[in-house]
RNA sequence: GGCCCGUUGGUCAAGUGGUUAAGACACCGCCCUUUCACGGCGGUAACAUGGGUUCGAGUCCCGUACGGGUCACCA
C-alpha cells in the first residue's frame, strides 16, 4: 500500500504551465444540445481569447451505449461549428488519455495520496449503517463514523476483506469560500456539506473525484461547466486544497431554458444542434445567436465572426439568470446569415432545396436562386414558395382583383390580350427585355405598371404571393411556359 | 426542509449612485415598391415587492415574494 511518490512526480511533471487550458467534457450522447454547445463555445472562446489551448475531453464513464458513433459527433459537431480543438483523443497531446474510461487506473492512486493527506478516509460502513443519521426531514447525511476508526481498526477491515468505499473528509467546522468568475464570492457552511463518496466499492471514481483529478492533471486553467454545480463546488476546491493544488477559475454557466421553468431538452422535444440544422439553419447563425444567449460584448454588434468572437470575449459578460432559448430571434440570426452570402454560396446551399420542388433538370437554379435569398430565413422556407415553377397551380380568377394594383378582371383581360401577342414576338427573352416591354405597355395602355404585372404575375404564377415579380418568373420559366400560362388566364377570365 | 443562486418590456439584453432606463428580436403602423420580401421611418412595452442608507437608488443594505439549482457508491 505504499504510494509510488515517483509516479506522481511525473504526472504533475507532464502538466504544461503558462497557459491557459479549457477543456469541453462531454459525455457522447449522439447529439449535440444547445446547452452543451453554448458550454463548449464559452470554453473555447475563453481558451482562444488567452491563445491558451481548448481540449476535448470524453466522459465515458458506465457508458453502456456505443461510444463510438457517438464520439464521431462530438468531433463532426465541434469541426463543423469552428470549434477546433487542441487535444484530444483523435489528435492525442501531453496530458492523455483522453478519454475517461482509459484513465481509471489513476483515480484510486490519487485517493490513496488524499487519504495520506487527511482529506480522506476508507469507509466500511455498508449503506443501512449510514441511514441511521439522516435529520428528521428525512435528508440524510453521512455521519463520518469511519474516519474516526483506529489504524487498527482499519487494518483489521482490511485484513477482513470488508468492502469499502473512500470518500471525502470535511471539515465539520467553519466554512468554504470559493470565487466564480460569473457570481463572485460563495460561502457555504461546512456542516451542509457531506463526505461524498470519492471511490466507489467497485473502485471505480465518482464523477465528482474523477473531474478534480482529470481537471488538474490536465492543467486545465478555467472550469467552464453548468451551474448545476454551483453547489458543488465547494467540495472540488476543498479538494484542490487537501491535496495542495491550484484552485482553476470556475466559470458556472446558468442553464439554457425552454421556458421560464424549464431547461431546453431533447425530451421536451426541443432542437438539438443537429435538430437545428435539419430545420434548415446555418451552423455559423445558430453558433452567433448562442453565444449571445446569456452573454453579452457589450456593444450594439450582434453579429459576429468567431474570430471577432475570440477576440471580444469575456466570462464577465455572462449573465447570472437563465436565459430562454427564442427561435424567432434566431430565425432572424439565420435570415441575416443567408443575405450575407455571395449569390453564388446561396445558390449551393439552397440548390437541394430547390430541387425538392423543381424536378425540371433545365431549370435556372441559379436564378432561382437569387430570388430566395432575400425572401428566406431558413432553408426550409424554400420549396413550398417556389412549386408553382414547376407546376401552375389550380387557382380562382379573384386572384386576379388587387386594390392596391387597381387590378380587376376587366383590366386584366385587357392586359393579357395586349401581353401574349407581344410576348410572341418579343425577339430577346431575359429580365430587360421583358421588363421594357411591360413598362412601355403600361405607358401605351396608360396604366400604373401595378396594374399591368399584377395580372401577369398571377397568370404566370398561379399564386397572390411569390418570390420575385412579373418579371422575373415569365423569364425564369421561359417563353413557352409563359405564354401557355397566360392564355390559361385568359381562359379563365372569360 | 437545509444550503446556494437568481429576478430590467413577450424574448435576448445595456446599465457598476445622478440617463428622457440603450439596442436587438417579436408585434403594430407608415413609406418605398411589380405581389411578397428586403430596406427606411415611427410606435406599444420593463427595473418582482416592502423597508432602509443617501441630497439622489434599477444600481448599496435588510426583509418578503416568486423562480432555479443542490442535498446519490448519477453524471
Amino acid at each position: 500500500m505504499a504510494l509510488d511518490y515517483k509516479w506522481f512526480e511525473e504526472m504533475e511533471a507532464r502538466i504544461p504551465k503558462g497557459e491557459v487550458r479549457t477543456r469541453f467534457a462531454p459525455s457522447p450522447t449522439g447529439y449535440m444540445h444547445v446547452g452543451n454547445l453554448r458550454t463548449a463555445l464559452y470554453t473555447y472562446l475563453i481558451a482562444k481569447h488567452y491563445n491558451g489551448k481548448f481540449i476535448l475531453r470524453i466522459e465515458d464513464t458506465d457508458q453502456k451505449r456505443l461510444v463510438g458513433d457517438a464520439v464521431k459527433v462530438i468531433y463532426d459537431t465541434l469541426k463543423r461549428c469552428g470549434l477546433k480543438h487542441d487535444e484530444g483523443p483523435d489528435i492525442g497531446g501531453p496530458v492523455g488519455p483522453y478519454i475517461q474510461t482509459e484513465r481509471r487506473g489513476f483515480y484510486g492512486k490519487y485517493a490513496e495520496l488524499l487519504i495520506e493527506k487527511s482529506g480522506a478516509y476508507r469507509c466500511f460502513c455498508n449503506k443501512a449503517d449510514e441511514d441511521t443519521s439522516g435529520d428528521d426531514k428525512g435528508f440524510v447525511k453521512y455521519d463520518g463514523r469511519c474516519s474516526r476508526l483506529s489504524p487498527e481498526e482499519i487494518r483489521a477491515k482490511l485484513d477482513a476483506g470488508v468492502p469499502y468505499v473512500i470518500r471525502q473528509k470535511i471539515p465539520r467546522e467553519g466554512s468554504t469560500t470559493f470565487s466564480d468568475e460569473i457570481f463572485g464570492e460563495i460561502t457555504t457552511p461546512n456542516d451542509s456539506l457531506d463526505d461524498n463518496v470519492l471511490i466507489k466499492s467497485d473502485g471505480l471514481p465518482t464523477y465528482n473525484f474523477a473531474n478534480v483529478i482529470d481537471d488538474h492533471l490536465m492543467g486545465i486553467t478555467h472550469v467552464v461547466r453548468g451551474s448545476e454545480y454551483l453547489s458543488s463546488a465547494p467540495k472540488y476546491n476543498l479538494l484542490y486544497e487537501s491535496f495542495g493544488w491550484d484552485i482553476p477559475k470556475y466559470i458556472h454557466c446558468p442553464p439554457v431554458m425552454r421556458d421560464a421553468h424549464n431547461k431546453m431538452s431533447k425530451r421536451h422535444g426541443d432542437p438539438s444542434y443537429e435538430d437545428l440544422l435539419a430545420q434548415g439553419y446555418l451552423s455559423e447563425a445558430v453558433v452567433n445567436y448562442v453565444a449571445l444567449l446569456g452573454w453579452s460584448p457589450g456593444g450594439e454588434q450582434e453579429i459576429f465572426t468567431m474570430d471577432e468572437l475570440c477576440g471580444i470575449f469575456d466570462v464577465h459578460g455572462i449573465s447570472k439568470s437563465p436565459a430562454i432559448f427564442d427561435i424567432a430571434k434566431l430565425t432572424y440570426f439565420n435570415s441575416e446569415y443567408i443575405r450575407a452570402m455571395t449569390p453564388e454560396e446561396f445558390a449551393k446551399e439552397a440548390e437541394p432545396y430547390i430541387r425538392q420542388a423543381v424536378k425540371n433538370p433545365d431549370a435556372d437554379i441559379a436564378g432561382i436562386a437569387s430570388l430566395l435569398q432575400q425572401r428566406c430565413e431558413k432553408l426550409t422556407d424554400i420549396p413550398e414558395k417556389i412549386t408553382f415553377f414547376e407546376e401552375l397551380p389550380d387557382y380562382s380568377v379573384e386572384l386576379f382583383t388587387h386594390k392596391k394594383s387597381k387590378s380587376n378582371p376587366e383590366t386584366s383581360v385587357r392586359v393579357l390580350n395586349e401581353v401574349i401577342p407581344m410576348f410572341e414576338s418579343l425577339p430577346e427573352w431575359n429580365d430587360e427585355s421583358i421588363h421594357d416591354a411591360l413598362v412601355n405597355k403600361a405607358a401605351e395602355l396608360e396604366m400604373k405598371n401595378a396594374t399591368l404585372m399584377w395580372p401577369v404575375r398571377i397568370a404566370a404564377a398561379g399564386m397572390a404571393v411569390t418570390p420575385g415579380g412579373a418579371v422575373e418568373i415569365c423569364r425564369i420559366l421561359g417563353r413557352e411556359e409563359t405564354l401557355r400560362r397566360l392564355r390559361i388566364g385568359l381562359e379563365k377570365l372569360s
